[in-house]
DNA sequence: GTCGTTGCAAAGCGTTTGCAGCCTA
DNA sequence: TAGGCTGCAAACGCTTTGCAACGAC
């Protein structure tokens, strides 16, 4: 067996950096956008490379929320579970994991749990203020 | 405004019937698979269409499960989650819904929520047996 | 200098759409 | 008969891959 030894190139810092840049799930446009301000030049397909040796690594780690293409987020944190806003189309980190439990039907076996919320987040939730949408509103 | 009249067509009926036979979520390719076997010569482009029809009229709802295509079920049922089986990629109606309940950050409003469970089927769900994969098993 | 990494473009894959013919009402 | 519906194939958006040049070690 051949061990690979990383190399530690201007592309990757870039991508590593935006995540701990901007601390929340990210997705491959977002990262992209943001990579590319340290890095351009940068091309979509190596944040995707690069983002999958990361995951190899257990540097990152993926965040699926139902009906967004996969984002992803800096692996090793507690069990939490997530919060993705509707109006402006953020996915954000919750703290802590809120009791869950499940009668399951006999012979089904659970081994883990995924739960997400959806709402408006801080900015989006009306306060008197029309609702803004600055970014991407999901598809 | 106008109103369209749905037709009631042959291939339509066999979709209709895939689900209400099976009983379980179903992605586009099993609701194919199915469909095809009393519709022989039925399009991918016309399940898609049916699908988003029967969506439309609220026949059918979506399930997102993290890490897979959507899968499609009968609407109109009380809310309740979803079981994913890892082995066999089978998605299940679990009856109910869990208590859940988060500690929001300020400003955040949540509007609803979405639970999967993770883990073995009955089918899957080893007895001193073999395991067995009756279909696909994810991607 | 080696060989992992990069950017580009082409290929893949699931989904959507344009179009001419079909078939339900 | 009208016009919604269908199957085919092309188009689409996102992701992956092939390849030659690049650059970290």
């Amino acid at each position: 067996m051949k061990v690979v030894i990383e190399r530690n190139t201007r592309q990757k810092q870039a991508i590593r950096n935006a995540f701990a840049h901007i601390g929340r799930p990210l997705s491959t446009e977002e990262v992209y956008d943001e990579a590319r301000r340290a890095s351009s030049g940068l091309g979509m397909a190596t944040v995707y490379r690069s983002i999958r040796a990361l995951l190899d690594e257990g540097w990152l780690s993926v965040v699926e929320v139902p009906g967004r293409n996969p984002l992803y987020e800096i692996a090793g944190k507690e069990h939490h579970h997530h919060f993705s806003c509707t109006a402006c189309g953020r996915v954000y980190e919750l703290e802590g994991c809120v009791s869950v439990d499940a009668t399951l039907p006999p012979g089904f076996k659970t081994t883990g749990h995924d739960l997400t919320f959806y709402g408006t987040c801080d900015r989006c939730t009306p306060k008197g203020k029309s609702i803004k949408r600055p970014q991407s509103a999901g598809r």
